[in-house]
DNA sequence: GCCAACGTTGGC
DNA sequence: GCCAACGTTGGC
């Protein structure tokens, strides 16, 4: 299983409504390097819901149930999105601020390309993030 | 609201 | 194919 970090607006679309709507289509995508890690996600992948701008920070964790598919929002088919349904919520909230002061975080690609909203985390990241937030996978 | 980083566009 | 100009994103 790989895991992820998916970037969003708030003001766009935020973890409540993802949290509502349960099942969502993750669209939108216009930057080439996210597209490719995108189409990279298989169904069971793990990922990180971040509100970027306003708040900064991971607020949930969501699975992705779709796998690549052409996104409906472009107008071309060249573009990419999956679904992903929500999981649980960070039990607290890990922010960016946290994120930057953490060491062994300082590889993270959220923290070294700031712009890319779509991109890796290693399972060495993923549960020190966990850790963090306080989730822990339900057994 | 400002600015840095980065991607895209268009002239040559 | 290079590079300057411009637009967008996101942190502060």
């Amino acid at each position: 299983m790989a895991y992820w970090l998916v970037k969003s607006e708030p003001d766009a679309f935020s973890w409540d409504e993802q949290v509502a709507n349960g099942v969502e289509p993750w669209t939108g995508v216009r930057n080439h390097q996210a597209k490719k890690n995108l189409a990279a996600m298989k169904a069971g992948d793990r990922a990180f819901f971040y509100h970027s701008n306003v708040q900064r920070a991971i607020v949930g964790v969501v699975e992705v149930v779709r796998e690549g598919y052409p996104d409906p929002t472009a107008e071309t088919d060249k573009w990419v999105c999956v679904d992903v349904k929500a999981i649980a919520p960070m039990p607290t909230p890990v922010t960016l601020a946290q994120i930057k002061a953490e060491p062994t975080l300082e590889d993270l690609a959220l923290v070294r390309q700031s712009r890319l909203s779509v991109c890796p985390v290693s399972a060495e990241h993923w549960q020190i993030l966990c850790d963090m937030g306080g989730w822990q996978e339900p057994t």
